[in-house]
DNA sequence: TACTGATAGTCAGCATACTGATCAATATTG
DNA sequence: CAATATTGATCAGTATGCTGACTATCAGTA
């Protein structure tokens, strides 16, 4: 029988399961309460200030009934403002408060040390490798999933 | 700064929503109604008739307490039996049914091509690679999650 | 301009995953 | 053997992620 670590779907699932945990895990020990998720939106908010969620979404590829959640829970933090789109009563437009460029500055060190840890057993080349490979894998598998990534900046 | 795309966590989660979702088309297409993780989860107690829940989970590596509601869904859709063990009034016994059998026989072909679509953008040899670097970085992060794999049988 | 279609956001519902707690039962040890 | 520690399972609570539905709004067109 096929073994589990012979299907690349079950080795994704864990790569990732592990990649989580070690964020957490660096992100809590630097003093903050964080989750990948919300990093990655909170960084392209700031690198995108005024985007709208759906904007957001196509950047990180979240699903968007995904997005509201994660927003609603910055928001709360006080890590960003969401206020309506003067040019269109249906958007929502995202800033980066004062805090939230704080939290992003001093929870930096933390995210860099989770990625070197989550390739740790892996050599420098190797680490390159893997991201090449997952790269291309991604990209040929973009539009498989209900969140593609939308690089389009309105 | 640091585009999403050399950190390594948000290629690992990205990879894994695409292969949850080209995991879920194919079978679903094939006729099923079954996630990846339960998939897993079947396969595991059809190889190891009998095992208790601890050990499932050591053997794919879940969390204890998600375990608890995988099963809840299998045993629902009459694929597994959940029993007392005889031998530890704590534990429970599982086992998979003759429907279960054959659900798992009927979703391999479906399974297989999810595993080969999730790969398309890659050259055999790249698709190797990319499971050997996985398998690799996992071995070395393994007791960082919370849910670690165990290969212990009893 | 009225109609049609598309789009932004939200919601309910379901399925992973995790933290931390609890209960029952088993193991260990003084 | 009694006290203690450990273990198997579950639960409540929280956070992704998805499906499908819905509202409000906007855009294009007849």
């Amino acid at each position: 029988m096929k073994d589990n670590n012979d299907m690349p779907g079950h080795l994704a699932r864990r790569f990732q399961q592990i990649a989580v945990a070690v964020f957490l895990a660096e992100v809590g020990e630097a003093g903050f309460d964080l989750t990948p998720v919300q990093y990655a939106a909170l960084a392209t908010i700031k690198a995108n200030p005024g985007l709208d969620q759906v904007t957001l979404a196509g950047l990180i590829a979240y699903d968007r009934t995904t997005i509201t959640g994660v927003i609603d829970r910055l928001v709360q933090k006080n890590l960003i403002e969401r206020r309506a789109s003067p040019r269109d009563r249906r958007a929502r437009e995202l800033e980066i408060t004062d805090e939230g460029r704080r939290t992003l500055r001093k929870i930096t060190p933390a995210v860099e040390s989770a990625q070197r840890i989550m390739l740790r057993g892996l050599s420098a080349k190797e680490g390159e490798e893997l991201m090449r490979l997952l790269r291309k894998a991604i990209a040929a598998g973009n539009e498989l999933s209900r969140a593609p990534l939308r690089q389009t900046l309105a």
